[in-house]
RNA sequence: GCGGGCGUAGCUCAGUUGGUCAGAGCGCCAGGUUGUGGCCCUGGAGGUCGUGGGUUCGAGACCCAUCGCUCGCCCCA
């Protein structure tokens, strides 16, 4: 297919229309709906920000925003962003709006996220998100509670089984501190084996190189010291909570001791809902705690817990594509027929119904329309039934039909599955 | 940013070693049915073979570049 410039999307952008749009639609209603259930009030913020907000909070070395973002001077000459992520929107929402005064604040979000990312199956430049945000409680409940939240999502979206939930902690910030210090000097011993985008991620961000998929750096790592050995007594028995709250709940983990986080703000608890389905794109339903971000962003030193999902990978889950709405198709016949349709029509859309009414066309083509569309009933309105104050009604399922009086059709139609 | 694969009608794809190779199925439009869809029959529209160069007497097929898609790395949801 050739086609004209103006007549592409965006590289790594995407239109959503039909079957997909239904899937997209099916994976952000589910997560605000069970988000409403746990108690989380869905915000809109918007999808830009001060560059500022996301530098300062996903750290200055983190490729997403060494670059991955989309950021330009708009035309006040101030810094830009479009949101890479929500969580340091939200953040900043909530500081922005004194909602720290009344905590615990439970958010939901959904939305679309941008970055200049290498386009692949479930990773757009373009794609959106779904999360949840609990802002202000320092519990180990409060993980366990947006883990499971998170669990009942993919549930209620028929995916969790298709799914591992893997789970970790990264300690308290000294803690955290403690073991960055001796993995790097552990890892300096080995620093000639190590990859080339691992000796990079050794002054940037060593704890990455605990996942890293290259084989060389899995032995190395493999001998590594390990995060649970730095623990302090805090951060042991923090996540000794938050993983008996989630056998209490019967939210089934795998502890996986080098799960990292690739942004700096998560302290605590990392997990990561994960699938083999999706190729490269394992990660579906991720988050963590990040106790330092808001008062990194200006507020109140306050904590965080959190995840986000990614909307296109989820649908690309999902087993069965929701349902169409099948409309009322209405099949005028003859001239006179097809003014009072109109009225039918608009009587039957204040009613309640998804009406089909084709601007023109003999009653077999209007039939073809109505069938393609997935009408459940067609109307046809003629000579006869006009004089009779009926409508003949078509079942398209079955192909029964039966006349009824146009003072019966509304409740008739009610009854219609 | 790095490496591999691919790019022919709206969609899914055939196109042998370069020489009627511009095709099929589905879809779309019209008719068969001037009061009725899904099946069937008939006919039709639709492609400068992603784009730009090059090799050749001749290229959809070969070479180069470029754009896009895709898989992996990276990153992450």
């Amino acid at each position: 297919m050739s086609t004209a410039p103006t007549a592409r999307p965006v590289r790594g952008t995407h239109d959503l229309v039909g079957e997909e749009l239904r899937r997209h639609r099916a994976v952000a209603e589910t997560g605000r709906t069970i988000a409403a259930r746990w108690g989380y009030q869905e915000i809109v913020t918007p999808i830009f920000e001060h560059t500022e907000v996301f530098a300062r909070s996903l750290g200055d070395v983190s490729d997403i925003v060494t670059k991955e973002m989309y950021t330009f001077t708009d035309r006040g000459g101030e810094s830009i962003t479009l949101r890479p992520e929500n969580t340091a929107g939200v953040c900043r929402a909530v500081i922005s709006l004194g909602l720290w005064q009344q905590l615990p604040v439970k958010l939901f979000y959904y939305g679309p996220m941008f970055r200049y990312e290498r386009p692949q199956k479930g990773r757009l430049r373009q794609f959106h998100q779904i999360g949840i945000e609990c802002i202000g409680a320092p519990e180990p409940l409060a993980d366990a509670e947006v883990i499971a939240a998170g669990a009942h999502t993919l549930e209620a979206l028929g995916v969790l089984e298709a799914t591992v939930l893997e789970l970790n902690t990264l300690g308290d910030r000294e803690s955290r501190a403690r073991y960055r210090e001796a993995l790097v000097a552990y890892l300096r011993g080995h620093e000639a084996r190590l990859s080339a985008d691992s000796k990079l991620r050794l002054e940037r961000n060593p704890l990455r190189i605990l996942d890293s998929k290259d084989e060389g750096d899995r032995a190395i790592v493999a001998e590594a010291p390990l995060l649970s050995e730095f623990l302090n007594e805090a951060s042991r028995t923090f996540y000794a909570r938050v993983k008996e709250a989630l056998d209490r709940l019967e939210v089934r983990y795998v502890e996986n001791p080098r799960l990292v986080r690739g942004l700096d703000y998560y302290t605590h608890t990392a997990f990561e809902f994960t699938t083999t389905r999706l190729g490269a794109q394992g990660a579906v339903l991720a988050g963590g705690r990040y106790d330092g971000l808001v008062k990194t962003l200006g507020g109140p030193d306050v904590p965080g817990v959190g995840w986000a999902a990614g909307v296109e990978r989820l649908s690309l889950l999902l087993a069965e594509t929701p349902p169409a709405l099948r409309p009322v198709a209405i099949v005028p016949i003859g001239e006179a027929a097809e003014a009072e349709a109109w009225v039918l029509a608009r009587d039957l859309r204040r009613a309640g119904f998804a009406v089909e009414l084709a601007f023109e066309g003999k009653p077999a083509k209007r039939m073809k329309r109505a069938d393609r569309l997935g009408a459940a009933v067609a109307l046809f309105l003629g000579e006869e039934e006009r004089a009779r104050g009926t409508v003949k009604l078509r079942l398209l399922d079955s192909g029964r039909e039966e006349e009824v009086p146009r003072t019966d059709l509304v409740a008739r139609l009610r009854e219609v599955p």
